[in-house]
DNA sequence: TATTATACCTAGAGACACGAGGTATAAGGC
DNA sequence: GCCTTATACCTCGTGTCTCTAGGTATAATA
């Protein structure tokens, strides 16, 4: 669908914490599980998400950790896997609940009546 | 709740053309009923909202006329009422289909399971 | 050997929400 | 008459953030 910047701009960092809470993954994989997890209707550029994790990880809300690809995946390559941190998982609940009440005002006004 | 930055950008523009499709409004009431229609979930400030009207008239979606309140609300007291033009009105049309697709997006992921 | 995919990165441009200020009028309290 | 509050409009500057357009390096494939 190609959504506009603003729409994106509210829920990159909501949706990367909520993809680091199961298990630690890498930039590069987080643009392709995104893509695929949305049937392509959300497709980020690298040039928004690795900055974004750059101030997540600033932020104290994740971490980071060089490490080699596994040996069945991609043999003899490094990728920087980002772990949630506590103070993101803390985050993460904020950010569900803004989102859920977000939500709920915009379809107040999107699909509601009349005044 | 008071939303971050990031999530009002959105939403603004869709929220207004969504408005102003059944009747003409003016900006401080806009402000007012976004408020009461959202039960205060939503705080539009007026610093956001008078340029947004002004880049939405200047792209051709919305109109603008200076008119008196009526009589019997707000005497002697003139206002500048928006109406939705035809432009406005398919951009409303996609803005909508484009949140629908965003919340399945966002909601597949901020909800979903494991990868 | 050349291309594609993987995997990371940044600098600059452009867009826009918000805070903080401003103007002007009407109504209500004292 | 004066002061405050509500109504109703406006703009400028700051800061933040997405995206474009580049860049580097390695592995696999043609």
């Amino acid at each position: 669908m190609d959504f506009s910047k603003d729409l994106i701009r509210g829920s990159i960092v909501p949706i990367v914490l909520a993809l680091l809470k199961d298990r630690p993954m890498y930039g590069y994989e987080m643009v392709k599980v995104v893509n695929a997890r949305t049937g392509g209707r959300l497709e980020w550029k690298e040039g928004t998400l690795y900055p974004t994790l750059h101030r997540l990880q600033a932020g104290g809300f994740i971490s980071a950790r060089w490490a080699d690809a596994p040996a069945d995946e991609a043999p003899g390559r490094k990728r920087k896997y980002y772990s949630i941190a506590r103070k993101g998982r803390t985050e993460l609940a904020r950010r569900r609940e803004e989102w859920r009440q977000f939500d709920l005002a915009v379809n107040a006004i999107m699909l509601g009546g009349a005044t």
